[in-house]
RNA sequence: GGUCCAUUCGUCUAGUGGUUAGGACGUCAGGUUUUCAUCCUGGUAACAGGGGUUCGAUUCCCCUAUGGACUACCA
């Protein structure tokens, strides 16, 4: 039936294909580029986690390559209701946009870890029938003993080539006593076998050339005895059935980029390129950033609100544009080389490149996320931003038009930064002082001002038209003519209207408010000052 | 404690074997403005320290200091 030159014709076509296989896949400038942002729905996203996300996104589109969202939830015992929709949800208003995913499937689906558990078995067993793992069978109990004793004597125990030996697991044990204890249920985890006093040389695309001795690292963890892989194995393998080109992640896996250079080597697998990004740290004081400096320092760490914790704050709900948020967010540990600051989500894919980002911390500066937000508050049209303004007024009772509003945010725009602030800016064109400033009161009030405001009563009421321009004429001719002061009568004139001095110029705030308005408020503050004489 | 990583103005950073070490945020001063703000102009302020290598180091090497990460059947 089968012919067996046929069949060396076949050896022969399948050795070249799996030697063009091999260039294929040591020549990595030719493979596809695939990254991917591997989160674990254990809360919401950071902001130095949604940096990461953004710098793969970055890197997959410049690139014309991929991005894959991977959910890692291989520990039950931490997952969070609510923190993968967030996840996504965070991505989304950011702007990042996910090719292959939990909500976008793709070729490799399933891309939630809990759904692969059955494929990360394979592996493990494959690394046991090698020898390049083994089974152990201490208790948690007794390794948290283990622990506890050596750290009073201040050393750490560590599970590996000099102390395997002494502990209970399948290399200690004998086959017969293994099969048994396997059999008959017992837990057991599958450790990697580390080799002893092995330099191994790797490179990180940030960092450079690093070389760690096998003999400091120990027998990871790789699958569980609750029947789940760890990090370390089920990473491993994703990326590497997913074709993960790039591994971009923060700097807190680069201690075990040592472990997953080595599973690569025993899997027989090309590992990725590995980039290793810088961490965040607190704006002030040691550390890195974290869920509670927010709430302590008075700015967000969240992109959106989470409404399950004590630090709820989002950058969403406060106020920031996408846009800027993701232009400071990228600027943080990263830059192009050139002066340019500001930069829309298509420039910075057209500028990024990875071996630009910084190799230490970057401290997180609320003054210049407020800065950028500033930015990109001013390049917004007066009908973009009456239109994000309008909702703020009518939760507060005020219907103004659509026209009326745009005049207002002309005349305060540049006092703004935040759609927020716009209503702090322009209180006044809504509602009439309630108090006035002490400051400027006792500055600009005294015995002849109450005269001087009946005077101007007088003057303002008889303007026609009631336009900005025509008051501020008449006004002024008015003043020259009778010799005032034209600092004192504006100023006072200006406490009346507004409350405080500040506010954009006089006469467009009582022109917007109108004759009747601006008397009124002339005759409330005329009665409610001059009892102070 | 061990392993690994990092170090330029207060902060984000550019940069080079020979530069007046550049920009931005902040801050300060002046100008514009009837107010406040904007805006404009200007100022302030840095190569962690010590050894090398070199004619010359902020730049290359080593040490120290400082900071950071990791050190779980967490990711």
């Amino acid at each position: 039936m089968i012919n067996p030159d046929f069949c060396r014709v076949e050896e022969v076509t399948l050795s070249l294909f799996i030697f063009a296989r091999h260039i294929f896949h040591t020549q990595m400038s030719d493979r596809k580029i695939r990254v991917r942002f591997a989160p674990s729905p254990t809360g919401p996203l950071h902001i130095g986690g949604v940096r990461t996300a953004l710098y793969n996104y970055l890197f997959a589109r410049r690139n014309n390559g991929v991005m894959i969202l991977r959910i890692e939830d291989t520990d039950q015992t931490r997952y969070v209701e609510g923190a993968e929709e967030y996840i996504m949800e965070a991505l989304e208003w950011a702007g990042i946009k996910i090719d292959e995913g939990v909500r976008e499937g793709g070729p490799h689906a399933p891309y939630r870890q809990s759904e692969r558990k059955e494929i990360y078995r394979q592996y493990a067993d494959l690394l046991l029938d090698k020898g390049d793992a083994y089974y152990a069978f201490d208790t948690q109990e007794e390794l948290e003993k283990l622990r506890t004793e050596h750290e009073s004597r201040s050393e750490t125990f560590n599970y590996g080539s000099t102390t395997r030996m002494n502990m209970c697991n399948s290399l200690t044990l004998g086959s017969e006593e293994v099969r048994k204890r396997l059999d008959s249920g017992e837990h057991y985890v599958v450790r990697y076998r580390m080799p002893e006093n092995e330099d191994i040389h790797f490179t990180d695309i940030i960092r450079g050339d690093i070389v760690v001795n096998t003999s400091t690292l120990d027998d990871k963890v790789l699958y569980k005895s609750d029947g789940m892989p760890t990090y370390h194995l089920a990473n491993i393998v994703d990326d590497h059935l997913m074709e993960i080109s790039h591994v971009i992640r923060g700097e807190e896996w680069l201690p075990s980029l040592p472990l997953h250079v080595m599973l690569y080597r025993s899997f027989g697998w090309t590992a990725p390129l590995f980039a290793h990004l810088p961490l965040l740290l607190k704006p002030t004081g040691k550390g890195k950033l974290s869920k509670r400096d927010g709430d302590k320092m008075g700015f967000p760490v969240f992109p959106l609100y989470w409404p399950y914790g004590e630090t709820a704050h989002g950058y969403r709900e406060d106020g920031y544009f996408p846009e800027a948020f993701v232009n400071m967010l990228a600027l943080l540990g990263w830059n192009p080389g050139t002066e340019q600051e500001l930069f829309s989500m298509d420039e910075l894919i057209e500028a990024f490149s990875i071996d630009r980002v910084g190799k230490s911390g970057s401290r997180f500066d609320p003054e210049k996320a407020k800065w950028f937000n500033t930015q990109y508050f001013h390049r917004k049209s007066d009908k973009e931003l009456a239109g994000l303004f309008m909702p703020l007024l009518k939760e507060k009772g005020f219907t103004p038009s659509e026209e009326a509003l745009a005049k207002v945010v002309t005349l305060v725009r540049e006092r703004a930064g935040f759609v927020a602030d716009l209503w702090k800016e322009s209180d006044f064109f809504f509602v009439a002082p309630e108090s006035y400033d002490p400051e400027v009161l006792k500055k600009r009030w005294n015995e002849g001002s109450p005269a001087l405001i009946k005077e101007m009563r007088e003057v303002v009421a008889g303007i026609e038209p009631f336009t900005a321009q025509d008051s501020e004429r008449v006004v002024k001719e008015w003043i020259a003519a009778r010799g005032h002061n034209m600092g004192t009568v504006l100023n006072l004139f200006r406490l009346l209207i507004v409350g405080a001095s500040r506010g954009p110029h006089l006469f467009d705030i009582t022109g917007w408010i109108g004759r009747g308005e601006t008397l009124r408020r002339l005759d409330n503050g005329l009665s409610r000052l001059s009892q102070r004489i």
